[in-house]
DNA sequence: CGGTTTTGACCAGCGC
DNA sequence: GCGCTGGTCAAAACCG
């Protein structure tokens, strides 16, 4: 298994600043917690690598956002919000890490100022319609930003250790 | 053979 | 209105 290395806001971290008041208090809780030997491996590696990191909440707006085919569109035009999404950087060599949940690639687009790609990921289980966006830093080509839309309907398809637990207290927090 | 990836096309939003 | 950009679709290719 690749050996991960993840990042998760820190106290100190600014961007935490940033984010909504529950889902800061969420984080908190996530330092907070000791009781699981996962936060050990969180701050063994960030004081290995000494970067800083962030989980960031850009979208705070709450929907239902159905992708609107153009057929589908006549049917109903709804207001276009975004869902909520949480993005996070990783230190990885791979780009897709594995968190337990079966992902199917639906596009790849080339962002702007940025040589990388970026790939889209949509979850394959039936009903749920979480997605995922993964794209590797310029600045740094070691880094990964996942960004993850939408809640997971249904439990982990396939466990892994660490992500397990992470996913399992994102379920717990979840700002609704 | 069924599920996944690739990749060009298409569409909507936004700024000018 | 036009061009740019991000996000998604969908057909073909790929793979176990």
């Amino acid at each position: 298994m690749e050996n991960y290395q993840m990042f998760f806001p820190i106290s100190s971290s600014p961007s935490v600043a940033n984010m909504a008041p529950n889902s800061c208090q969420a984080f908190n809780s996530f330092h907070g917690d000791s009781s699981n030997g996962l936060l050990l491996d969180w701050k063994s590696s960030s004081s290995r690598n000494a970067e800083n990191c962030f989980i960031q909440k850009p979208e705070v707006e709450e929907t239902d956002n159905q992708m609107m085919k153009p057929s589908s569109v006549g049917k109903q035009k709804e207001k276009k919000i975004r869902k909520q999404r949480y993005a996070f950087e990783t230190r990885s060599q791979v780009d897709v890490l594995d968190d337990g949940y079966h992902w199917r690639k639906y596009g790849q687009k080339a962002v702007k100022d940025n040589k990388f790609p970026r790939s889209y990921y949509r979850c394959t289980h039936q009903g749920c319609n979480v997605k995922k966006q993964v794209q590797r830093l310029t600045k740094d080509e070691s880094v990964v930003v996942t960004t993850y839309e939408g809640m997971h309907t249904h439990p982990i398809h396939k466990p892994t250790d660490n992500f397990e637990h992470i996913l399992n207290q994102m379920h717990i927090y979840k700002p609704f």
